[in-house]
DNA sequence: CTGAAAGCGCTTACAG
DNA sequence: CTGAAAGCGCTTACAG
């Protein structure tokens, strides 16, 4: 690589497609064809033309080809999402199948509740003009986004969670987690443990997720024929504090549960803390289930019993689909969650 | 901003700069000299100008700018590092400074320790120009990486931790924390609750921030006249699972530690671990401290006692140095850290 | 304070 | 399988 400095020795100067094919003997458009992968082009001419682009180092530059295709070298990644560990696990994911494609990703946060949602996510796209974006949930459901991505002529692949594999008339262009079949797992768990006091914190009513998982939570207890205790059944944001909080109130009530799933493990770390003051102990008095399996899933003490979702691995697929060039693949991409049993469920204390 | 479509109804085609030229009169280089900013344009040529831009919704184009420019409307954030809250908070830093500007962030987390460490990152800069770039550590200490750039004329910011406020030949190009200053608080707090047999978990010795922490702490530990016991000196590599294990050496020992400082709240986290395993109670059998302000921190039971580095604060002031024009200010850039008391520190048991 | 010409480094039709 | 011409949308010297 440092080839190029010793080639043109003191020369600022940058190697461009005209050096390529003087060296070559051919038209600078044979060149592009070679870059470009075209099939049209000798085989003996592309064997020589990729040895003298490795031989002086030479990088095609992207914003002049950028310029040609009326297109950035760019995927975009947009998300309204706090947590950390996901976004960042999302980002590795989509960066796993970037890296040497010569496709840089642009991460772009934005506040879903703002005023300035849509326009200034207009402005990104109508000057970066990325090749592509991938949308996290929850911004992933918004319709205004999805029309102006549409507008703009941008491909996009949306991230999202569905009770049933049906994707609609979108198929090929989401990636659906199955959260509910990790659920049902935990469900069934739980249930099978022996616990018949179940409470519940769930998500907030606007996050297609909450539903899911619930939904998921139930089927797993109904098999052994246990459900949510209708008078435990408290809804949280999916923050520590609503967790928290949540578990208090299913503590203060007359008959305390001897399990409570949360809907997310942050909530569930929340509920470990009122566990903690409430001098329950886990899983003796307490059988805790939480989702997603993030980070502080086994910091905890015991280390939580969890679902979890192949977050990274989606990334992966969504950055796949965004960028391979062949499109016969049009079948839905669909991830199964999977539950993590740990040290915080256990049989609940006889007699209690 | 829907003015666009209103104004070329069913036209497809690009809003430039010669449209912005035809409709005022001018030469597309006067246009030029608006979007640039340039002080030789007359005042109302100029507010003519700027108001046919909003008014079709002109969005000049990245990429034909970055071709003439020679350089993209990207800022790259360059790291290795496994903290993903840590990462997010840089990454939020930069974005609070870059939105509005026109310039996105491309995120290229690296492998330090990979053959691969420094021709891949040519390959990213060689291939994007990006107009500057943030570094994180430890990357931010490599040579090979500081040369590459050099070489490349690539501007950049470091982000790095140091004891004193030299920053030597590269003022202005460094963002400094010290994390010695709030670690003297946290050692100062810890003697001064009384503990004497105090531990201590650091940090890795290739990593300049393990240094400079466990210097602070010393320090503030001297001022009440408190040394770390040399028979409970340990040492991790900064992940849960090393603060675990040395936290069990530490409770194994004939005199257990009454209290343990450690280089950062992941390792802190480990050491809560053990001690809930050893039935020892935090802070009554012991006191924790950690560094990091992690969201793990006050998710812990009790909360943690730790040191917090306001890092989006230095993402942002790193954005702004590499982006704001005047470049008269080159003051170095120190940032300082400060002790959070939370739960985890008391006073030791008496007799103990 | 303003402009005509040339150029940034690549690709798209269009030919052959 | 290959090429000459024109163009992508902007900016840099160079003039005036």
């Amino acid at each position: 690589m440092t080839e190029t400095i010793e080639t043109f020795p003191g020369r600022r100067k940058k190697v461009t497609i005209n050096d390529v094919a003087r060296l070559a003997g051919v038209s600078k458009k044979t060149v592009s064809r070679v870059i470009n992968k075209s099939a049209s082009v000798h085989p003996r001419t592309r064997d020589e033309i990729t040895e003298i682009i490795t031989r002086i180092g030479f990088h095609p530059d992207p914003q002049a080809r950028g310029l040609a295709f009326r297109r950035a070298f760019l995927i975009g990644l947009i998300y309204d999402n706090p947590n950390a560990q996901y976004i960042v696990n999302m980002q590795m994911g989509a960066l796993d199948r970037l890296r040497g494609s010569g496709i840089e990703l642009v991460v772009h946060p934005c506040d879903w509740h703002s005023e300035a949602f849509i326009s200034s996510l207009r402005e990104f796209l109508e000057n970066q003009r990325p090749s592509g974006v991938i949308i996290l949930p929850p911004v992933a459901e918004d319709r205004r986004l999805l029309d102006l991505l549409d507008e703009l002529n941008v491909p996009r692949i949306r991230v999202t969670a569905r009770a049933t594999g049906d994707t609609g008339s979108a198929i090929g262009r989401e990636i659906v987690s199955r959260d509910d079949i990790g659920c049902a797992e935990a469900g069934a768990h739980v249930a099978a443990l022996g616990h018949r006091r179940i409470g519940y914190i769930g998500g907030k009513r606007d996050y297609p997720s909450a539903h899911v998982r619930r939904q998921g939570f139930e089927a797993g207890l109904a098999t052994h024929g246990a459900v949510i205790a209708p008078d435990l059944d408290e809804r949280g944001d999916y923050s520590f504090d609503s967790g928290y909080a949540a578990a208090r109130r299913l503590f203060a009530r007359p008959n305390r549960p001897t399990a409570i799933i949360c809907a997310n493990d942050e909530m569930a770390a929340g509920a470990y803390k009122a566990a903690f003051e409430a001098g329950l102990r886990i899983p003796g008095d307490l059988t805790l289930i939480g989702f997603d399996d993030a980070p502080i899933a086994d910091r905890l003490s015991p280390p939580l019993t969890t679902v979890r979702l192949p977050t990274r691995e989606m990334a992966r697929m969504a950055a796949d689909r965004l960028i391979s060039t062949d499109l016969l693949d049009d079948a839905p991409l669909v991830v199964d969650s999977v539950l993590v049993v740990r040290g915080s469920s256990s049989a609940p204390k006889s007699g209690f």
